[in-house]
DNA sequence: GAGCAAAGCTAACAAACGTTAGTTATGCTC
DNA sequence: GAGCATAACTAACGTTTGTTAGCTTTGCTC
């Protein structure tokens, strides 16, 4: 709208500046924005401080004067892709407060997804190479980490507490297990076959409703 | 005989023989059982052929009198662990043939995640590293990949066919949702915390019924 | 005992890695 | 213009990596 006309020029000049001096900063945020894609494209083993800068536009070492190790930029991205899937799947369930537990439970498996599918370089990345990285990288990510899984834990609880979760549901298990399954599409996921948004329908539908025609009882004791 | 005896007179003889040799050939089939367990608790990038050689009791070098390269042994290791998963699975379901869907189904799950949990470090391995090793090792494993998708969705076609799924149910899309979730598991799971048989259980429930108490139409179109 | 194959060892190679020290260019502030 | 902070560069370091060539040991067969 207005606001945008009026911002339009400005980025119009900024563009022209970067031009002219052929040495627009990189920055910190330049250099996490293109960690986070290559490490979400190709895993941590096989981007190297060196492949970071090439993508950068800089030099291995000027990565140094940003960040103190390697480990720091990968805490850095790890935590910030946590705090973006947080945050978007807190908003959607609260845009959603007071809807029945199909419509909640719909609305933060949808957030969740789109996160990683859609929007978040370092959403994707941090599930991608959290299990390849050091045991201190992992544990410098894991308050974060908490913080989400308690998210879940506390609408999977209230939904229970309701009555709206069959018996059988521990918290605890479901969360592990809807998490691992949305954050598993992103080995597989292709746009072109369909958008995230239809996918988080079937996964949703899936998840609330089964696969079968017909509820059976369990064949063996939990 | 009577020269070993000569040799070292003061030693039990079978207790010796075993010992004193220290040499038991650790062979090709010894480096591969290492290998997979140590790509399945670290990741690939985590073990070089120096750590492999370690835990064998060998040196680095000597591996190549087995191997041609690092990509041979995780190859071999990759497809080793499709293929033990894929004969469980294939076991399972013809056990339970004649069944009813959910019968098969359950058979089915139980099959793929005891593989991953309780029985193959190959197949674990296969799950924990096939996103982290280089393209060319991904392309020799995928004959292998495409002929165990094909088996669950020859199931997933047949259970269709008899009514037995919703008919919302894409057969590609669930078996990919059915697999992910499954090996997401291998990242938490705890067998201090119940058993993977257990656990297999309470996913072919939620898969199956779903976890509401009562079904519910989807909120929005898939 | 001679010959031989299986299995492993030693020592080194080039390449790539994370990291460091010292230097240079740019642009703002007084 | 002087001083300074920002953001980069260059060149090297020590280590680890996969890999190779050549040598030794072991045990079986004739």
């Amino acid at each position: 709208m207005l606001v945008e006309e009026l911002r339009a020029p400005l980025t119009a000049s900024v563009l022209k500046a970067a031009e002219e001096s052929s040495r627009a900063p990189v920055g910190r945020d330049g250099i996490l924005n293109v960690a986070a894609r290559l490490f979400r494209e190709q895993g941590y083993g096989a981007v190297s401080l060196r492949r970071i800068a090439e993508a950068a536009g800089i030099k291995a070492g000027s990565i140094y004067y940003h960040f103190g190790s390697k480990d720091e930029i990968v805490v850095a991205i790890l935590d910030e892709g946590i705090w973006a899937v947080h945050d978007r799947m807190r908003r959607a369930i609260s845009d959603v407060s007071g809807g029945d537990a199909a419509t909640v439970l719909r609305a933060a498996i949808r957030a969740h997804l789109r996160a990683l599918l859609d929007v978040s370089d370092y959403s994707s990345a941090n599930v991608r190479i959290f299990g390849q990285v050091p045991q201190s990288v992992r544990d410098a990510n894991l308050p974060a980490r908490r913080a989400y899984e308690a998210e879940w834990d506390g609408l999977l609880s209230r939904l229970k507490a309701d009555g709206a979760l069959r018996e059988v549901v521990d918290v605890r298990r479901l969360r592990l297990m809807l998490i691992g399954a949305l954050n598993a599409t992103l080995e597989w996921f292709d746009p072109e076959r369909g958008s995230a948004e239809a996918l988080a329908s079937a996964y949703a539908d899936v998840f609330l409703n089964g696969v079968l025609t017909k509820r059976s009882d369990p064949a063996w004791p939990s």
